[in-house]
DNA sequence: ATGCCTTCTAAAAGAAGA
């Protein structure tokens, strides 16, 4: 099994033992990181390789900064920046190749407060997304787009809507752009996976809201028509949550299983036997 | 309507997160 992980570690610096733990409990193979809130000579590339993962990062200083990790291997990188607007200078979109999958890591924009100059940005943002995304969706190569997407897609996906109802996470707009996204055809993996389960990925610091599993579920793994079929588990490393010092978010994951198609293997096995 | 809590920056309070 192929097991892919998205975590907004929200800070790598003061997070990477917890990082370094996760993986060596875990051992997830492949792994997108959002909210490093570090530049790139900051980032903890020895301590990750020493943990037998090769890296690339997109960091930022004090905000966003994006990052893939592979298990065993150095990932093929394949883009950095969404393309669509040369003046946007945030690191919210990383994308490299590796074990057999293309991999978009993305950190979108939150959005607070809305409406205001940050929501325009959060829906600019999502729009060069979803023209970017179809372009990954029909290329015939295996797509995974994984990451905070900041967006809370149904009522089924939050503890309670109510008191986030003016918050840019449950917007209309917000929605309506995931909804479009999954459109192209996407799978929302936890979701296919747990059709009617509460799953949340992210408890806010305030109200003791871990303490009473009032979470949220904002961080997504889609794939493209080439993976969807290999889904065969996922699930969110809640233990990564309950910590000392713990980011907000813990870590999603899912299990592909990349073994040939059977059709193709009772081929080769017929042609073995004869 | 705002703060709640946490990180980062930078040296004290402020921005940003979601």
């Amino acid at each position: 099994m192929l097991k892919i992980a998205t975590y907004n570690i929200n800070g790598i610096r003061s997070r990477s033992s917890a990082l370094l733990e996760w993986l060596r409990r875990e051992a997830p193979d492949i792994v997108c990181l959002q909210e490093l809130k570090a530049p790139d000579p900051a980032f903890p590339a020895d301590a990750i390789r020493e943990a037998g993962y090769g890296a690339i990062w997109h960091g930022q200083v004090s905000w966003n900064g994006v990052a893939i990790l592979a298990k065993g291997m150095d990932p093929i990188e394949s883009r950095r920046g969404l393309p669509g607007d040369k003046g946007d200078t945030q690191s919210r979109y990383i994308e490299a190749a590796a074990h057999g999958v293309l991999v978009g890591c993305l950190y979108l924009p939150n959005g607070n407060p809305q409406p205001g100059p940050k929501f325009d940005y959060k829906l600019a943002w999502f729009e060069r997304l979803i023209a970017y995304a179809a372009g990954l969706h029909d290329s015939g190569h295996p797509v995974v787009l994984a990451g905070d997407f900041n967006v809370v897609p149904t009522d089924e996906d939050i503890y309670n809507p109510k008191s986030w109802l003016k918050d840019a996470l449950l917007q209309p707009e917000s929605r309506e752009c995931y909804r479009w996204l999954l459109a192209q055809g996407w799978v929302d993996a936890v979701r296919a996976r747990y059709p009617q389960e509460r799953i949340y990925t992210f408890w806010d610091y305030f109200r003791q809201h871990w303490q009473k599993n009032s979470g949220l579920r904002i961080d997504h793994l889609l794939l493209n028509p080439q993976l969807a079929p290999r889904l065969r588990d996922a699930g969110v490393d809640r233990w990564v949550r309950g910590e000392p010092h713990a980011s907000d978010h813990a870590p999603v994951w899912i299990e592909l299983d990349m073994s040939a198609k059977k059709k193709a293997a009772s081929r080769g096995r017929a042609a073995a036997k004869a």
